[in-house]
DNA sequence: CGGCGCGTTGATTACTGTCAAACGGTGTGG
DNA sequence: CCACACCGTTTGACAGTAATCAACGCGCCG
């Protein structure tokens, strides 16, 4: 882990991201975001695969992720590993650790990336003073089970082909709303491996799947990049439908 | 759905229920009590397999199981079905509606149930002038967020047995915390095939597995009734860990 | 040059789904 | 009271999916 020396851009742009991500299902007024801006931060950096926050661990920070993917990962007895989200800047990656006090999962870097933590004690007053912040940030975890609950139907009912073809299909969607998208393509700096402890899948049949995907000519994964040719063909296939993301603006 | 005859002593039930359920995490004080005890509600009654609540429904009322469980069933293209939780007495079935506005999933009925309904705008100011109450709903959902990442890692890299043993110690875990555990077990009013929609196996694979735990002496589990004989031995096999049940009282 | 991580391929094994059928209990109609 | 249909459980045979084991190629870096 290594301190930040990025400046005030990092802060000023990561903040950017959490309000226009907030800002995806519902209008802030003025008094939140200035109070949201105001908020105490530590940037730190980190390198693909490092611990952002560790299993077990008492924490009294929120982690909002600024730049780059970061991972909910799952350790098994066997040495196995599961992960259960994948977060895109903007996200905060353990609100829940606000009120959970212990985690039961770690949270990995993706890619490099950085992150900027806010004392518990800051957000905990953000959220009784502003009790309409409150319910945005409660809204941001009520997607981030929602977005669960996808996994699981994927993990549950669907062939490999569409449950790897729904995570472009998310990533995609949630990278596209807040206009991390360039082209028809984003970089997604994970090995086969990683998309496997995401997936359930084993490495090979990760590959396996990937070939039978590109085949379709709807997407190309390559250099870890991916390129969504037929975003719609895609989203057929995977039986991939947005709603579940809440991307529209209502009052909460 | 049958308008609920049920008179008061339903609701003091369901309500105490809810109240020592929620007090599982953190304690409330007399004024949080009083307020939760006074919330308007409308007590409904369903039969096994009933919708609850029906997907993609706007909904303007949450839904709080009295009696009875409930499962969150998703429905695919192709007639599959995944269901992605297991609600038991004192849950809320559908608080995150109170802010999702749309709901991805239906709630069915598992065994006859009842429901006291309780509408968004009356949630909506307790959650404004109780902080603390809110926060002790925001917990709850973030709890339901857990186990649904539990059920994905289960279902990724668990096998058949860990997966439906797994599920056995949450259900046993979670009744036990709320007193609904009779000696060492618990009726559970559904069939195979619905135990496989919740665990992503088709039924014949259920029958086959439950054999296999059947033989291993640490449960029983017939006419719908599920015996824990070794609780112990079953959650060291199913890799089961209640840490991420948050079953202990803290501030919040 | 040699080691390493990652992607890829082939061969084999294990797990799980599907199809089909039988069994037992329950409720209904004759 | 019995015949029958229906539902859920159970069993067997078979097919399909995915894991495992092993090996190879390629690019990168020391």
């Amino acid at each position: 882990m290594q301190k930040g020396s990025s400046g005030a851009s990092t802060r000023d742009h990561g903040l950017a991201a959490l309000i226009r991500s907030l800002e995806l299902h519902d209008a802030l007024g003025p008094e939140e975001r200035r109070r949201l801006e105001e908020m105490p931060m530590r940037v730190v950096r980190f390198a693909h695969g490092q611990d952002i926050v560790r299993e077990g661990r008492k924490t009294n920070e929120c982690g909002l992720l600024l730049e780059g993917f970061a991972g909910r990962a799952h350790f098994l007895e066997n040495g196995k590993r599961q992960m259960t989200a994948v977060h895109i800047p903007g996200d905060f990656i353990d609100l829940h650790g606000l009120l959970l006090k212990i985690l039961d999962h770690s949270v990995v870097g993706l890619g490099q990336s950085s992150v900027a933590f806010v004392p518990h004690e800051d957000m905990r007053r953000l959220t009784e003073n502003y009790p309409h912040l409150a319910r945005v940030l409660w809204l941001s975890t009520l997607i981030d089970a929602a977005i669960s609950r996808a996994w699981i139907v994927c993990l549950g009912r669907r062939s490999a082909e569409q449950h790897l073809g729904h995570l472009v299909c998310e990533l995609y969607t949630r990278l596209h709303a807040v206009g991390l998208i360039d082209g028809d393509s984003f970089a997604f700096p994970v090995s086969q491996t990683e998309v496997g402890d995401m997936l359930g899948l084993s490495t090979v049949h990760v590959n396996r799947t990937l070939q039978n995907l590109r085949a379709t000519g709807f997407l190309a994964w390559d250099n870890q990049v991916v390129t969504v040719r037929d975003f719609g063909a895609l989203a057929k296939l995977a039986g991939f439908d947005p709603i579940y993301l809440n991307l529209f603006r209502e009052p909460r």
